[in-house]
DNA sequence: ATGGCTTGTCTTACAAGA
């Protein structure tokens, strides 16, 4: 038998991936991730960067949209074979914030979820209602027999240890207690959050907004997450942030944040 | 309570982000 492989995963905010592109190509030289999900593309599809990703390695889909929002997913050597563009739920919806699917064996659930600020508010109820129809079509996913991943900026402070001030943020509707209550259905499913599940209770942020050198000064969020549905929990052998990311020249507000996990058998 | 900064846009102001 073969050494297990090991994959990694990763989830990415670039916050425009026209002015990020350089960012994102150093990045994937760097770091070398197998899986990827991008969120915040602010492009229509047809200026989406495929040449260049595919001249780095990686195969691409994309749902782009234009000025916002906008997601994509990259396989290393490989083409995703995508099985779902937008949450089910509401026909209605033309914001581009999920795209799914099956990249080395693994079912990958790219997502971005709405802001949700100013709050109260129609963004604020879009929201939540998003929130209704992820947790919905979740359940279709975690109790498959094959690995399962959710990942992407989720825009949620999940606890108060994942805020450099939660006073600050108090008013946000990025802590809201409702906001932070779905996301707990969400998990009580049975997805496993793999940044805290390694470790532990540290400090750890993914996001540091652009005021105030805050990035320099490491006064941050933890809001982009990877939630593993319990077939692929048992393969997980680390996570981290890249922050080096987040301070360089131009960076997007967020960091590349990761999982190894041992590949699925006949990957 | 506000603003601080950054992005993209039918730009010289605005909307949206978090």
């Amino acid at each position: 038998m073969a050494l297990s492989k090991t994959l990694k995963l990763a989830t990415f905010n670039v916050n425009g991936i026209g002015t990020r592109l350089p960012h994102l190509l150093a990045w994937l030289e760097k770091e070398q991730p197998d899986v990827v999900a991008l969120q915040e593309l602010k492009t229509v599809d047809a200026t989406f960067p495929a040449a260049e990703l595919e001249a780095a390695g990686y195969g691409a889909i994309w749902h782009g949209q234009k000025s916002w929002n906008g997601v994509a997913l990259l396989a290393r050597d490989a083409v995703p074979v995508e099985s779902r563009r937008g949450l089910p739920g509401d026909p209605r919806d033309e914001q581009s914030r999920y795209i799914e699917a099956a990249i080395h064996g693994i079912v990958v659930a790219g997502l971005y979820l709405p802001n949700g600020n100013p709050r109260p508010g129609p963004k604020f109820d879009y929201k939540l209602a998003w929130m209704e129809r992820l947790i919905r079509h979740a359940r279709t996913l975690v109790d498959l027999p094959h690995p399962a991943v959710l990942m992407g900026d989720f825009n949620v402070i999940p606890t108060d240890i994942d805020v450099y001030d939660p006073k600050a943020w108090r008013k946000d509707a990025l802590i809201q207690p409702e906001v932070r209550a779905a996301f707990e259905r969400l998990l009580a499913q049975g997805w496993a959050d793999a940044l805290r599940r390694v470790s532990g209770e540290k400090v750890i942020y993914t996001f540091w907004d652009y005021f105030r050198q805050h990035a320099e000064r490491d006064r941050g969020l933890r809001i982009d997450h990877l939630l593993l549905n319990p077939a692929l929990a048992k393969n997980l052998k680390d996570a981290g942030v890249d922050r080096w990311v987040r301070l360089q020249p131009k960076a997007s507000d967020h960091a590349p944040t990761w999982i190894t996990v041992r590949a699925p058998a006949g990957v």
